[in-house]
DNA sequence: GGGCGCAGCCTTTTT
DNA sequence: GGCTGCGCCC
């Protein structure tokens, strides 16, 4: 244990430490020792005799809360920080709705919605309300029902809200009201909640259930909030009823870093936060020790366009350092490799590691150009943001099966792998069952169990027959093992293992190796002992399934070991530092985005997005723009972002990365500067040590040898599907020759499993359309 | 069932 | 330009 944590501290941040009662707001802005003032807080409290259980610290992300709890750890030298509540707001909600769910109606291992599923119960609605998906478009809607979430507006209160109606009049969406309270019924009956549930359930328990609030109310005694200036009205009023008995409520934010209104998000809960409670204690930590002073210069002079902050100055110790490089090139593809030689250069001069370098952008679809040119320099990246892992479909797949297993009602689970793999249970059985659910008022999963009853027959009856009892069994297991041992016997008992081991093309094997990854996942989550408490010797398969659905890619940002350049959107670069920063696409309709520049308040959040990206940088910034790009598969020119403007041409070097030619006018309106180059085109014209310009394309993965072509023999007739038995050879005329080691399927709707040893191993094939000819019996 | 081609969407940002 | 979902074929 280090007797004197405190001593590392400024004066600021040693207020802001030792300030332990009533309500207390931390301005910190950026670079400002916000993370080591939070966790020696904790560790204070703790010191001062405050028992772990009863500290509530809430985070952003889970990466934010895995770090503090380190962190803390390390000040205290034992392991007792492993008793904080540490988490985000969706995790830590997720935990204690785990036990009072029932209260509500959900069972305790409710599932987690994400985002996909969510669209598509969206989607079913709109379908079955056979409305039109022009105007209903099920992404729109359910952004529309996730921001009347956050603010606490439940289908009833929507429905009667006179603005609300109008806006979806407006915009020809006037049964959205009607959409949401179908939605949230049916995520009810699936025994589900999506992400803005566990705060809107959460506050529903706090206020419907007064016990529970006292218990919590007097188990939380001290509460600290990280970013507070992202919170939503929903997570501002759970707060608020938590705290409301002891009122030691810390929040910790920077209203110049509040980026995430989209997500409903309103600036207004940390501007008003002196007015909620009486004698608030503020105190602002001002000194920045993160940037040299042109960097912070530069954020300092663009933060200040912004009306309606809190007052503050933010100041640095730290050497002037360098310009900073203001690049301009042609074209997106050239923005991509003046980035890529400048690592090279820095790399080879600096003596800098790749992974001193991130690379921030706007929008994901922009780093397209910078892995190529990464690439290409054989310089090593890894993008965050984008599909996580959990996201791919042979993943959601696998874990549909032990979200069906965990929760019978879960509805989008159940449709995803019915049929996967093939066991003769198709689309015209699906909407049957979903209509006699729909009828019957009882879920996909009871119109299973009960087929006989509801006239299913034959071959379909034995397939739902046996795709029950499987599940069935999944169950039973559960009782006597882990997780780890479940998700095996899935594994082998669907087939789905060894049907993706089968496959020997390229994605196949990624398919096959990420869901070994998965099971390794699995089995590290049973091994691992939990740091929550109370659940210290749960490891069962629910906990696991609500843990992993609320992980993101961003979530591993910090790790250290893989030597990369980072790339990211500017949003999940909050919080992140680099020696080495690339803030690209300066561009108007860009950064700003086309879509945020309306009204003052979206123009002020773009901005202060800009603010987060430049301050991300330690000792170096670049800033890129294209004067052309493709969007949207169109060749577009774009003028120089606003926000170039707005930095005093003191702190500029500006540069023009197509020939190495010196730009030294200031920004006339950069217009004129479009077509200058434009005929030098060429690949070798570029600076830089340009190679005998065979622009290789860029490496693709290769198409699946499936697709092999077979030449049918000369003599290829179909043989009827009546007449094909187990172990019979049987040529296709496509996969080849091959054998027949699986026949299932109504007798009028056989389905063959078939081994083609040249292309891509088993396939399962529907005898109906597919010919095949008998070679040999 | 699944492969293929086409249309339409997407591009703001995420727990 | 890339991805998804859909309809059409085998």
């Amino acid at each position: 244990m280090s007797a004197n944590y405190l001593d590392g501290l400024n004066e600021r941040q040693r207020e802001a430490v030792i300030t332990l009662q009533g309500p207390v707001m931390i301005i910190a802005g950026a670079g400002s020792g916000k993370t080591k003032v939070l966790t020696t807080r904790i560790a204070h409290l703790m010191r001062n005799g405050v028992d772990a259980f009863n500290i509530l610290s809430l985070t952003f992300t889970n990466k934010a809360a895995k770090e503090m709890k380190e962190r803390v750890e390390k000040i205290l030298g034992s392991n007792e920080a492993r008793n904080l509540y540490i988490g985000t707001f969706h995790s830590v909600f997720a935990r204690l709705l785990r036990s009072d769910a029932p209260k509500m109606g959900y069972p305790s291992d409710f599932t987690i919605y994400d985002a996909d599923d969510a669209k598509s119960v969206v989607k079913t609605i709109i379908n079955e309300l056979n409305l039109d998906d022009k105007h209903y478009k099920p992404n729109l809607v359910y952004n529309r029902i996730s921001a009347a979430k956050n603010s606490l507006i439940g289908p009833e209160a929507y429905q009667v809200d006179y603005y609300l109606q109008q806006e979806d009049q407006r915009a020809s969406r006037p049964l959205t009201g009607k959409i949401y309270d179908l939605y949230v019924k049916r995520c009810y009956k699936n025994g589900a909640m999506d992400f803005d549930d566990l705060l809107f359930k959460m506050y529903q328990l706090l206020k419907g259930f007064p016990d529970v609030l006292a218990k919590y109310q007097h188990k939380f005694k001290y509460i600290m909030i990280d970013e507070y200036q992202d919170t939503n009205p929903a997570q501002y009023e759970i707060v608020k009823l938590l705290g409301a008995v002891h009122e030691n409520i810390c929040v910790v934010g920077d209203d110049a870093q509040s980026i995430y209104s989209f997500r409903g998000a309103t600036i207004q809960n940390i501007l008003q936060f002196e007015k909620d409670y009486d004698d608030v204690k503020v105190v602002k930590l001002e000194q920045n020790y993160r940037s040299t002073k042109s960097i912070l210069g530069v954020a300092n002079e663009v933060i200040a366009k912004n009306k309606g902050q809190i007052e503050k100055n933010l100041w640095t110790d730290n050497v002037e350092g360098d310009k900073i490089k203001l690049v301009r090139t042609n074209t997106d593809n050239e923005e991509g490799k003046s980035v890529a030689d400048t690592i090279a250069e820095l790399k080879l001069r600096n003596h800098f590691a790749n992974r001193d370098f991130c690379i921030l952008y706007r929008t994901n679809a922009q780093s397209r150009s910078f892995e190529e040119s990464l690439r290409r320099q054989a310089i090593p990246y890894r993008i965050f943001g984008g599909l996580s892992f959990y996201q791919r479909k042979e993943i959601k797949d696998f874990i549909a099966y032990l979200r069906i297993i965990s929760n019978s009602r879960d509805e989008e689970a159940l449709k995803r792998i019915i049929n996967y793999p093939v066991r003769g249970i198709g689309k015209t059985t699906l909407e049957k069952v979903a209509i006699i659910a729909n009828d019957q008022n009882i879920t996909f999963w009871e119109v299973l169990e009960r087929a006989s009853e509801f006239g299913f027959k034959g071959g379909t009856l034995e397939a739902i027959a046996n795709f029950v009892i499987m599940i069935q069994s999944f169950r039973v297991m559960l009782d006597k093992h882990n997780a780890y041992e479940v998700a095996v016997q899935v594994g082998k008992s669907t087939g789905i293992v060894k049907e993706l081991f089968n496959d020997k093309t390229t994605e196949g094997l990624a398919r096959y190796e990420n869901v070994q990854e998965l099971l390794n996942s699995i089995k590290e989550f049973t091994e691992t002992p939990t740091e929550d408490g109370e659940l210290l010797d749960d490891k069962s398969l629910g906990i696991y399934l609500q843990q992993i659905t609320l992980l993101t890619d961003a979530d591993n940002t910090n790790d250290e070991n893989s030597d990369v350049v980072k790339l990211m959107t500017i949003h999940a670069s909050k919080g992140l530092e680099f020696p080495v920063v690339f803030n690209v696409g300066l561009e108007e309709g860009l950064f700003p985005s086309g879509l945020s520049i309306n009204s003052r308040e979206e123009l002020e959040e773009e901005r202060r997005l800009f603010y987060v990206a430049v301050t991300r940088a330690k000792s170096r910034l670049f800033i890129t723009y294209a004067n052309s790009r493709y969007r949207f598969g169109q060749l577009q020119q774009n003028e120089p972002s606003r926000f170039l403007e707005e930095i005093p041409e003191k702190y500029l070097d500006r540069s023009y990365a197509g020939g190495g030619l010196r730009n030294s006018g200031a920004m006339g309106g950069g217009a004129s500067w479009g077509n200058m180059f434009d005929k030098r085109k060429a690949p070798g014209a570029a600076a830089g040590p340009s190679r005998p310009a065979q622009q290789e394309p860029r490496p693709r993965v290769i198409s699946s040898p499936t697709a092999a072509n077979h030449t049918p023999s000369a003599n290829f007739t179909a043989d009827d599907p009546a007449t094909m038995e187990v172990g019979m050879d049987v040529e296709h005329q496509k996969f080849g020759f091959g054998k027949i080691i699986g026949l299932e399927g109504a007798p009028n709707n056989r389905i063959a499993t078939v081994m083609f040893p040249k292309a891509g191993g088993e396939k399962k094939i529907m005898l109906n359309y597919a010919k095949l000819m008998i070679v040999r019996q």
